[in-house]
DNA sequence: CTACCTGCAAAAGGTTTGCATAGCC
DNA sequence: GGCTATGCAAACCTTTTGCAGGTAG
């Protein structure tokens, strides 16, 4: 991978957000400073990035893509009231991944989780 | 739910494959015998049977939203190389759910799994 | 009669791609 | 110099939507 400024932005910008960020989302923060930076550009760096495991894209049904920081194996809560998205462990993870392959005699090279819900927050609100 | 001749005959399609539909292949397999049937009308009603629980909406990330007949709690395979798909069950289900709601302090409604990886037939290829 | 449904076509939303130019090594 | 990356815009694909007319109850 041939250095580039714009990818170098790009990975900045996600190490040093706390969320997950969307594709428009970093594309936003960067074009402040950076005006000619074009979408595509985005798009391309991140699925390099995502491809050479520097970071992790995490696909959850009806959203689009985002983008995380955290390569670790974890997965993805989704609150269906506020949309809000939370990582959680899933200490099952290898005999879980172990019965599958026995189960459906396949290799297992990865495993995307999504979790749907209510959260904390609105858990507590609904209380009230 | 009004009675509406469509919609008859776009649950008998999927009760009929032994296969995960997309919108498009139900549309194109009734279009041969209904050629007024428009797409719109097909993804209309795919997400009102979803939405009353005869049909399941499956997404995997990179491939087109498919319906499933068996609304149990299943999961699904993704062969990277052929591209077919397979039901897979997870036994430690219950124990996953209760695990995570306790870490994160939510309520699970449901929960997505996808895996990932090479099915039985292209693991032979493979070693051919 | 009225509410829900349809077909059609256009639009939406996210993502990819073709092309000519620019930048890294 | 050559290969890769960029910006821009157009294309793509799946899905949704507005509208005017049709159909079930």
């Amino acid at each position: 991978m041939k250095y580039s400024k714009q990818r170098e932005m790009i990975l900045n910008c996600i190490k040093e957000s706390h969320q997950h960020l969307t594709a428009d989302a970093i594309y936003d923060t960067l074009k402040k400073d950076h005006p000619n930076l074009s979408l595509g550009t985005v798009y391309r760096n991140l699925a390099q990035l995502a491809d050479h495991g520097m970071i992790l894209k995490i696909s959850i049904p009806g959203q689009p893509d985002c983008f995380d920081k955290n390569i670790d194996d974890h997965f993805h809560f989704l609150c269906i009231d506020c949309g809000n998205v939370k990582d959680v462990f899933v200490d099952e993870l290898s005999e879980i991944k172990s019965h599958v392959e026995q189960q459906a005699n396949v290799d297992i090279e990865s495993i995307d989780i999504t979790f749907k819900g209510v959260c904390t927050t609105c858990k507590q609100k609904k209380v009230q």
